[in-house]
RNA sequence: UCCGGCUUAGCUCAGCGGUAGAGCAAUCGGCUGUUAACCGAUUGGUCGCCUGUUCGAAUCAGGCAGCCGGAGCCA
């Protein structure tokens, strides 16, 4: 029995190959004077095979019925290609039809818009665009895997419904069983959650985070990759109510360690994708955005600058620049203060660390200065905030004040208190918004446009 | 959620008060070792939905919905 070969294999053979087995989808086909020209992909790479479909075939009037998006399995030989587009192309001796697709099969031999391959999200990674997205997303995320396994860093499965809502931030989806039509009701008309399946409220996360603290507190370097779900009503091209997020935590690690951490990985995955992607990454450079190759390569070659948020502050208000919002010490970094450091300043990726602590989460340790807190945002020149990390609070009386101060209840974080209750130790984490690496390493704009099946405000399709 | 824009043939768009157009796709035919092939013909539309103005609305006004871009929130 003849064994199918996948045609990213083919193409790379070094010489022809008197039999062969490839099966895939037609991208076009083409009429010559004694036989067809069938373009084959089958997904394993960007390049198609080209089938020579010859008249002397005993289904030759059916090959000539064939059409884009119609699924085949051809028999026959690799030869050199006579055409100059191509090395290779398979002449054909035997040629199965799975299935003919009709005239409506809704990818045409053209460009779409992304828009419009959105609403047929089902169908466009068989485009080469999205092919090739989905292709890159696949490596990358092995990329991540080997990176922390590499170092030594467990891969931790964080819950997916959780009661806590970590740090306050985001709305969140709520997980119920519960008839919302008629739930049940107490004495004073509130829901009834001790009815409900887990007894009590329960969500669809919003962070892994604190769960990956007690990890990092038992096993030392662990990570987190999974889902991730915000509620928000966010209609931007870098938001998604349902990404992924990648979350790494240390034990006995600082900022600086944290900062070390999150410039190696990211340079480590674009290294990685570089070289198990070449072609998908030369068609984003040619069509989707001009000179990616070379941003990527600018930021593998340099170091991302280090600075504080009052050094950041201090080189906006020296800049010169044009601020809708003026820099000031204490103000939350606005989109155009992000894009003017890394795109205009640095014109690399820029670290920004120990920013006032008022506007940071509640477990982010206090600097001596009392006023600061050790956290961390990389900000990256298209994308903006990439990844946001900190050293966490170990000290368990200032981590109960700050819960304080932050207007929350430190009888709702008492299993989280527990790990500086007993052995607390220095450590630190960071959480990378996957899509928004995905963006960065392909250059496409638009978060809808690197998951599979995105999911937004109004939108769950597929 | 706020601000702005868009919604006309399968796709991309033009038309912007007088009753619907182009390119591409599709279908049919021709030509051809072609490269999103080429040439010719044909088919194809309650102009997003509702209300109003007008003798007359795809075109003007109001409302609604969806989509896109920017902002906020963040990853």
């Amino acid at each position: 029995m003849l064994k199918r070969t996948k045609i990213a294999q083919l193409l790379a053979s070094e010489q022809p190959i008197a039999e062969v087995l490839v099966k895939g989808w037609v991208r076009t086909r083409r009429d010559a004077k004694d036989f067809s020209f069938i373009e084959v992909n089958d997904g394993s790479g960007l390049k198609n095979i080209q089938i020579i479909a010859n008249n002397t075939l005993n289904n030759y009037e059916e090959v000539k019925k064939i059409t884009t998006g119609s699924s085949l399995a051809v028999k026959g030989a690799l030869v050199e290609s006579k055409g100059g587009n191509q090395k290779f192309e398979v002449v054909a001796s035997d040629v199965e039809i799975y299935s003919l697709a009709p005239d409506d099969f809704p990818l045409q031999k053209k460009k779409h818009t992304d828009e419009y391959l959105r609403t047929i999200a089902h169908l466009r990674p068989r485009t080469n665009k999205y092919g090739a997205a989905f292709r890159v997303r696949s490596e990358l995320s092995y990329a991540i895997h080997k990176f922390f396994n590499e170092r030594g860093f467990r891969y931790v499965h964080t819950p997916i419904i959780t009661a806590s809502d970590c740090e306050g931030a985001g709305e969140m989806f709520q997980v119920t069983t519960l008839d919302i039509n008629n739930p049940p009701r107490t004495k004073d008309g509130k829901v009834d959650y001790s009815q409900d399946f887990f007894g009590k409220e329960a969500r669809l996360t919003v962070s892994g985070q604190l769960n990956g603290e007690m990890f990092a507190c038992a096993l030392g370097d662990i990570y987190t990759f999974g889902p991730t779900f915000r509620a928000e009503n966010s209609n931007t091209t870098r938001h998604a109510a349902e990404f992924w997020m990648i979350e790494p935590e240390m034990a006995f690690a600082d900022i600086h360690d944290d900062m070390d951490l999150a410039e190696d990985m990211v340079k480590f995955c674009i290294r990685y994708v570089m070289n198990t992607c070449a072609d998908d990454l030369a068609l984003f450079d040619k069509y989707v955005e001009p000179g990616l190759l070379d941003k990527l390569n600018n930021i593998l070659n340099h170091g991302f600058a280090r600075i504080t948020y009052a050094e950041a502050i201090d080189i906006m208000q020296k800049s010169g620049h044009k601020f809708e919002y003026k820099p000031e010490f204490g103000i939350d970094m606005q989109t155009e203060h992000e894009r003017f450091l890394a795109e205009q300043h640095f014109k690399r990726p820029v670290i920004v660390r120990d920013y006032p602590k008022e506007i940071k989460a509640f477990y982010m340790r206090l600097n001596d200065d009392g006023r600061t807190v050790a956290a961390m945002d990389v900000l990256v020149p298209g994308i903006g905030e990439l990844i946001g990390g900190s050293q966490r609070e170990e000290r368990y009386d200032v981590l109960v004040k700050r819960i304080r101060e932050n207007g929350m209840h430190e009888k709702d974080y008492e299993w989280y208190l527990d790990s500086r209750r007993y052995g607390s130790v220095p450590h630190a984490g960071f959480g990378l918004g996957f899509e928004r690496m995905m963006m960065l390493v392909t250059g496409i704009g638009n978060i809808r446009d690197v998951i599979p099946f995105p999911r937004t405000p109004k939108s769950v399709n597929f």
